[in-house]
DNA sequence: ATCCGTCGATCCGGCACTTG
DNA sequence: CAAGTGCCGGATCGACGGAT
């Protein structure tokens, strides 16, 4: 009799319970990021019986199951699917409603230099973090070739660049080092056409002198397809066989072959470099040089 | 078939913190 | 200050996959 009354009492309960708790909402999204609740716990710091628990009552709460738990791993139900991308609009504003009011919060207009060939590959989920963390921050992006962005940094039309340079003194900060490689396509013939036809994003390249420098030396005849500074354009002419290029060996796409023994002459390593103004920085620049750093610091480690 | 490891669920006692 | 809440660490259980 005491447990029906008890049971009762709970169901009372939760119908009275009006408000999400954030805490669990935070869980209830890490949880399904990470398709584990031990995984889960580890990211929150949490352990995994306190992991499964309010996930628990989350869906006590709802009254809904939001996982499957199948096998060896948790699937998200329909009700779960539902809610995740609602769960995760409410962080966001959870996040920013706390940055906000607390006055700490970076917000201004931030524009960015980024080589061409890193902007959709090293720099995406950098650029995407930085969205996330800090909303109420305009991000202008330019981009150009590493030439075209320090001088663009010296004439103060953005506020700081990451620059391709070849390894050596800098007045930047040193992100990481990377392989110059030469690229083509999946078993193509580009790479044994003579003169070798070769494309360049730009003629402003960074990569350009030591592309060339390097082909001079090796004493082979090559000749310009595409140069228009346009990266997509770039990766389809190599994509269809038509050229070859040069790319640092992390931004090579999966689908494109990094010429290791293709009788190519080696390629330097060059150095991806944070430049800011010699003059004070923004704080909106100064948290986008320090979300670079970290984002980059994975590729640096795995280097 | 058996053993071992992994994962999630659940329970327990203890602890820290909050609330009334 | 007592009661309530939530977490932790530990233990145990069942389900399952992989190796032997």
């Amino acid at each position: 009799m005491q447990c029906l009354i008890w049971f009762a009492l709970a169901i009372i309960m939760l119908r009275m319970i009006r408000d999400l708790d954030m805490t669990l909402i935070r869980t209830f999204v890490t949880t399904a990021d990470k398709a584990s609740m031990t995984a889960a716990a580890n990211a929150l710091h949490l352990t995994q019986g306190a992991v499964s628990q309010q996930v628990k009552r989350l869906e006590e709460v709802l009254g809904q199951s939001l996982f499957e738990r199948d096998r060896r791993g948790l699937r998200l139900t329909r009700s779960g699917e539902r809610l995740l991308d609602k769960a995760r609009r409410l962080l966001r504003l959870n996040d920013e409603i706390l940055a906000e009011i607390r006055g700490g919060a970076v917000a201004g207009r931030v524009r960015v230099g980024v080589p061409y060939d890193l902007v959709g590959t090293l720099l995406a989920p950098v650029l995407k973090a930085y969205a996330e963390a800090y909303p109420q921050v305009e991000i202008s992006l330019v981009c150009a070739s590493s030439p075209e962005l320090a001088a663009a940094l010296a004439a103060g039309t953005i506020d700081l660049a990451v620059i391709e340079e070849r390894v050596g003194p800098s007045p930047g900060e040193c992100l990481l080092i990377d392989r110059l490689v030469w690229v083509g396509a999946r078993g193509g013939a580009a790479r044994l056409k003579r003169p070798l036809p070769v494309s360049i994003v730009a003629d402003t390249c960074a990569f350009r002198p030591a592309v060339l420098s390097a082909l001079a030396e090796h004493g082979l005849d090559w000749r310009t397809v595409f140069e228009n500074g346009n990266i997509d354009a770039t990766t389809a002419t190599v994509r269809s066989d038509l050229a070859v290029t040069t790319w640092l060996a992390s931004t090579v796409p999966a689908d494109l072959d990094i010429l290791s023994d293709a009788g190519l002459p080696a390629l330097p390593n060059f150095s991806v470099n944070l430049h800011l103004p010699k003059h004070a920085t923004q704080p909106a620049a100064q948290a986008f040089a320090g979300h670079i750093r970290e984002g980059l610091s994975r590729y640096r480690q795995a280097a």
